[in-house]
DNA sequence: AGTTTAACGTTAAACATTTGACAGACTTTA
DNA sequence: TAAAGTCTGTCAAATGTTTAACGTTAAACT
C-alpha cells in the first residue's frame, strides 16, 4: 500500500472553510479574463497571508506554476473538483417564509450548481401555494421526494422551535447535509454534516466588534 | 496601574464566535423557566466539552455557582452585556432584492436589539416602493440617514459586483461595521469590522462535507 | 546557453485553541 | 456541624493553525 495521493486524505477544517473563497475569486478573475494569479494577489484580495494561500492550495491536487502562479481556470476546476462541486448537488428547502422563499428564489445557487428541486412548509395554509415555479409541498411527502430525486442537502428555514424536529424528520428521509438557517442548535448523527449560517449569531459578534473599543 | 478586569481584555475570536451560541441557548433556556445551566448540559446541547464551555466562560464577568451551574438568566445577561447587545443597535439595509427584503421583513433581528431603521437600493425601478413599513430610499439619502439615526451597521445583501462600493459608500457615510451577505470579500479599513454570512460558501463547504466520504 | 528572478512548495517555529485533570468552593444531606 | 459529592475555575498538555524563511523550479531576458 502506497501514501500516493496526500492531497485527498483530510483537508484541515480552516483550509475548507477558505476554498469556497478561493473558488468564488478564481471564477471571477477567470470570468474577467485574467489568467493567472499568484499567491499574493490572492493574499491580497482576501485578507490572507500568500504563505497561507500557498499552504492551502497545497491541499488540491493542482500545481502553481512558477514565476506566473496560479492558472485561473485550473484552479477553479480543481478546487470545484475538491469541493465536490463540480457536479450538481440536489436541495431540498424546508420552511416557506420569508427567508425560505428569497433562497428559493434565489437564482444564484443554482448557476452554482445547487438545484433546489422542492419546497416544503408544515403549515397547511401555506402548503399548495406557489414560491417562483415551486409549489410549497406538505412534510408528508419529504420520504418520497427526497428519494426518487436523490437529494443530497436540505436547506432549513423554519423557526427555532421546530428546526430540531424537522432536522430529524430530513434525517429519516436520508438526507446526507443540513443547511441550517435557523438560530438553533442541530444535533445530528455524525454520519450527516451540518452547516450553520446564522445571521443573528453574525450580528451579535458584528456587535462585540463594533463596541469593543 | 492594575489589570483589575482580565474579562474585558481581548476575548479570544473563537470564544466571540461561540458566544451567540450560548446566549442563545441561555435565553432559550430562561424562557422555558430553567433557572440553572451546567457546563455540561450546554456542551452537549452545543456539541462541545464542558471544559471548552468552562473555559469560554470565564471570559465574561460572570461567576457560576458550584453544584448548580450558571444561573440562565444572570449568563444571559452577562453575555448580552459582552457582546454588547444589551442596549439597541441601529442597522440600515442596502439591496432590496429578494434577500434584503427577507431580512428587512424578518422581525426576529428587532426582537434581539438589531433594529432597521431604513432600507436603501441604488435602482430606481426599486426606490420608493415599499418593503414591509419600509420605503426603499435611494442610495443618495444615505449619509443623512447614518447621521441622523447614529446607525451602527450596515447590511448588504447587493449583488457581488456592487458589493465592494456599496460598501465604501457605508464605510464613508461613517457606519461602524459591516453584515456582509454577498459572495464579495469586503476590503475595509481595520476600524470598521466585516463580519461574513456567505450562504454559498456554507454550501459548499457542505458540499465538502457530504462528498468527502 | 546562461543568468536572473518571480513565484511556488515545504519545513519548522510561533501562535492559538481545545482538552483533560484536578484543587477548591459550595450545596446538600445526615 | 461534618461529610459527601458535584460543579466551577484554572493549569498545563495536546492539538490545530498561521506565518516566516528558504530551497527549488521554470519563465524571461540577455
Amino acid at each position: 500500500m502506497n501514501t500516493e495521493d496526500i492531497t485527498s486524505l483530510k483537508i484541515p477544517v480552516a483550509v475548507v472553510r477558505r476554498m469556497p473563497k478561493y473558488l468564488t475569486q478564481a471564477q471571477y478573475l477567470r470570468q474577467e479574463g485574467v489568467q493567472w494569479v499568484s499567491s499574493l494577489s490572492l493574499a491580497e484580495t482576501l485578507g490572507l497571508t500568500s504563505s497561507t494561500v500557498r499552504q492551502d492550495l497545497s491541499h488540491i491536487d493542482f500545481q502553481g506554476v512558477s514565476k506566473r502562479g496560479y492558472s485561473t481556470a485550473g484552479l477553479e476546476a480543481a478546487l470545484a473538483r475538491t469541493l465536490g462541486v463540480d457536479r450538481d448537488i440536489t436541495c431540498i428547502l424546508v420552511g416557506a417564509g420569508n427567508l425560505g422563499r428569497a433562497l428559493a428564489l434565489h437564482e444564484g445557487f443554482g448557476r452554482q450548481g445547487f438545484k433546489i428541486v422542492g419546497v416544503f412548509d408544515s403549515s397547511p395554509a401555506v402548503v399548495g401555494k406557489k414560491v417562483g415555479h415551486f409549489i410549497v409541498r406538505p412534510m408528508s411527502s419529504l420520504v418520497a421526494v427526497v428519494a426518487e430525486k436523490k437529494v443530497e442537502i436540505g436547506i432549513l428555514s423554519v423557526p427555532h422551535e421546530a428546526a430540531q424536529a424537522v432536522a430529524d424528520q430530513l434525517i429519516l428521509s436520508r438526507v446526507r447535509g443540513l443547511l441550517n438557517l435557523t438560530t438553533a442548535h442541530l444535533r445530528t448523527p455524525s454520519a450527516v454534516p451540518v452547516v450553520d449560517t446564522r445571521v443573528l449569531s453574525s450580528l451579535r459578534e458584528l456587535a462585540y466588534a463594533v463596541r469593543s473599543r
